[in-house]
DNA sequence: ATTTCCTATGCACACGTTTGCGATATTATA
DNA sequence: TATAATATCGCAAACGTGTGCATAGGAAAT
């Protein structure tokens, strides 16, 4: 059996709008009843039905997250599952549950997220790590549901208008090629990825480009090497640009997983890591600890993104402060291992 | 403006109730008005109010998967997050949401599963790969809805009152086993897990000893090695039985990551796979073609099991055929590929 | 003591949908 | 043609909660 405010009003003696102000701590009910009346609802082990409240106050208690990939097809990026379970963390400690929409691809699309809004199942978005087309976005932002981001706004969305939370990808790289350079290297190459859309990438890259300059090493158009983002492109460097490798003395991965495979091949062939050339690779995923070498790498404060990300969509959902734009772009740091 | 039922009657020129019938396909509206009705509300863009809907009606479109863990601490199960997004595919051509509960410990438990049920937000439950407790298992069962299990069922439920979906683990260990014997191998260890709860890795094993049998070939104590699943482990295990590797000409890992980390330190040691050992692995993770060699490995047919979880659990919420259970027991098997 | 004002509570309707039952129109039967 | 049976649809209540408005009661001011 279910237990409704009704029942909790028949047994305080009082009527089922008392307990609905009761519970939701309205101001015009006095606090001796309400103390009595949540006592009650405690030991009834009362819950509000989430149809009928989403029905009347239109508060559903889900929040949307939407992610391209939970992880990719290598699981190589655990940064972004990582990211997911501080989310929903956090929302369940505040009470929401997280309507996982998994698998959204830019291109196609995603009817889904139109049809949750339809459907009016959600209180709000959190979009994560991915663009999100800017057909879906506009029809939430007109839906009048709050978005926060974790990750650059897109391009066609005015800065002003969207709050977001993200890593400093040029700090990143920044902070990556100074350690290498503070560590005595002179000759740095950075492996950054293929994918030409993705603008923490390029940031990351300008980065490297704004530490040899803050150092006064001339930047050569060769040291910046694009690969996949794989295991396997990091295994095989040695195959694919050897001469470049030859007349390096340190690396900057833009990846771990690259940084994995490049350590494994170094390994067969002897070169001794880091002595011989030193190695850093971006986002610290759990196993760089276990690397051989630890591989040390940059990292991104993914609990605290996820915290203030999850509180500031409740907020909005609250309706309180939310007059201005939250905005804050965090700085990652280094985390010092064995392979530099 | 949100379009309901009452929108779609004005537009129609009939009832609320008409429409709603209509649109549920019920039997007593006739074809001609049903088709008119569905045009509008297809053109309108309708979709129905989901709090209402559950209000009234009971059903939620939501389904609750539990998981433990969408991914362990180093990304090694790469199973479990696998099979989770061949759950959430299938759910969203049934247009079901899923709503994620991550993070369950069956020794703390979990307050959520209860809540949820309170709170009336989801419509079945599937619980995915790991165990939960008995108090949350029979609390769902009291409440009447529906439950499919993706994985052994826990020892504490009549199994004729469950309906479950899993891999048999005993024929993948005899698969394994039996495919290295083929292929040459006499003395073969198997590297199990130290995680001694696991039903299925007692399996696995099981599975290994049959298939000596089979073929004839002493079992001995030795071969079987508990070891953590990780990727570590499996590149330590040079250093930690010399003595046991040094007889053996095959190895049995019941973990992927295992036989990754094992790979790589026998290429370090110029140990030449396949030709001086071979190595198996069991889960068939999308990295298994990356490693070096590629790797031969077990593999469950997650989408099968997805496939087949999702529409049970929506027959059963739709009260179709539930009269009995269903329990399917899939059969894994070998993707042969460099390492055997 | 009367009036005024505020506090605490109840009444009744609304939210969007489902559904039992009754009403009407249509067709078949005698 | 009158009646019965059937197909089609509308009315109204219900699901559980939120909330504007009215009101009862008490305290404070006159």
């Amino acid at each position: 059996m279910k237990v409704t405010i009704k029942d909790i009003a028949a047994v305080a003696g009082v009527s089922h709008s008392t307990v609905s102000r009761a519970l939701n701590d309205s101001p015009q009910i006095s606090s001796a009843t309400k103390e009595k009346i949540k006592d009650i609802a405690k030991t009834m082990n009362f819950e509000f039905n989430a149809g009928a409240r989403s029905l009347s106050g239109r508060k559903t208690g889900n929040i949307a997250v939407v992610y391209q990939a939970i992880h990719d097809q290598f699981g190589s990026s655990l940064y972004v599952s990582q990211l997911f379970i501080e989310l929903r963390h956090f929302l369940e400690r505040m009470d929401m549950d997280v309507i996982l929409l998994e698998g959204y691809h830019p291109e196609t699309g995603s009817s889904n997220i139109s049809r949750l809004l339809r459907q009016q199942k959600v209180d709000g978005f959190l979009i994560v790590h991915d663009l999100i087309k800017q057909r879906d976005y506009e029809s939430i932002k007109q839906s009048g549901l709050p978005i926060v981001q974790l990750h650059l706004p897109p391009v066609y969305c005015q800065k002003e208008e969207l709050d977001y939370f993200f890593t400093d990808h040029f700090m990143g790289g920044r902070l990556a090629t100074e350690h290498l350079i503070k560590r005595g290297c002179r000759r740095i190459l950075t492996v950054s990825t293929t994918d030409s859309e993705s603008e923490e990438f390029r940031q990351r890259t300008l980065g490297y480009k704004q530490a040899l300059k803050d150092f006064g090493i001339p930047f050569e158009e060769d040291l910046v090497f694009a690969a996949d983002s794989s295991y396997q492109k990091g295994y095989n460097l040695f195959r694919i640009i050897p001469e470049i490798l030859a007349n390096v003395d340190g690396i900057f991965f833009q990846t771990d997983i690259q940084a994995f495979g490049f350590l494994s091949a170094a390994r067969e062939r002897g070169l001794s890591i880091p002595h011989d050339m030193k190695v850093i690779g971006y986002d610290d995923a759990p196993i760089c600890e276990l690397a051989n070498p630890p591989l040390t790498t940059v990292h991104q404060p993914r609990r605290k993104l996820a915290e203030l990300a999850c509180e500031r969509i409740v907020d909005l959902i609250a309706k309180r402060h939310n007059e201005s734009r939250h905005q804050e772009v965090l700085f990652p740091h280094i985390v010092v291992r064995e392979s530099t």
